[in-house]
DNA sequence: AAATCTATGTTATAATATTACATAAGTCAA
DNA sequence: TTGACTTATGTAATATTATAACATAGATTT
């Protein structure tokens, strides 16, 4: 359930633009949205941004949104890296809080001693409206 | 975030047929797969499965494992409905155990206090190897 | 330099999901 | 029972998301 801690990782090129991309969208951004915002800086093909967001996930730099087939950039200054990361999506203005303490992984810890499995990886995702979405709600 | 609780619902033909599908498959199963499993039965659209599986789901008779993007049948005689389920995955023979008690919906009432949203949806989906798997562990 | 590994480029295709439109079947009020 | 309405269904086309397969280029090690 560890992953990668990165302290200083040389990314390369296409791994910039799409982090780059990530964290200027501020937002979950689909694989295609990104090659699109990538098009004009050579990017081509689908592939060139899967792969790069692979990595940038196994970096711990970006996460993927399992519900929303999307990804984001990690919001931590370092992700604490234990891979026990909960999401909290508003479903009206995007939102994303990506919520990284002892809650989760304690809350994960327990689950898998329960079910008796060895976890490798887990999503957490709760949808709804944010304070500020459920506030105003009309539509 | 409760969902329909079914005390009785009359199931039309596609959506009975989908939900033996899922139970017989006992593991989870993607649109595609339970589209061939029903074309005998005259099934020839994908949305057919889909619309079946849309109420389904709303019924609580069956989930969709997001990181899977596949179905499961619901394994409670009547999910407790309270929408607070956890799905503990094992990568290497499929099995799903559903889990739904107090430990979970007390952990998504207080994560969704904490990031002051109004919750509508959750995905809680641990992927590892179950008991018997790890104990194997070869491949 | 040869061997090797990683990143990249490119085309094609697979897998998942929805839109749009047509038809049929059930429900309910008048 | 008819008509109005809603829900379920059928079907074709298409959109969206993701990967396979193969070729090339650059960096690193021996």
């Amino acid at each position: 359930m560890k992953k990668n801690v990165v302290t200083k990782v040389k990314l390369t090129k296409n791994q910039s633009l799409v982090l780059d991309s990530l964290i200027k969208a501020g937002q979950p951004s689909g694989a295609y949205a990104l090659l699109d915002t990538l098009r004009p800086h050579g990017f081509k093909a689908p592939l060139q941004i899967y792969r790069a967001l692979e990595q940038l996930i196994d970096l711990g730099l970006a996460h993927r949104l399992e519900s929303l087939n999307a990804f984001i950039a990690c919001s931590h200054v370092s992700c604490e890296s234990s891979g026990a990361t909960a999401f909290v999506i508003c479903d009206k203005c995007e939102t994303v809080q990506e919520i990284c303490d002892e809650s989760i992984s304690n809350f994960l810890t327990s689950l898998a001693r329960k079910t008796k499995i060895k976890a490798s990886k887990s999503s957490i995702e709760l949808h709804g409206l944010c304070n500020g979405c459920s506030a105003v709600s009309h539509s």
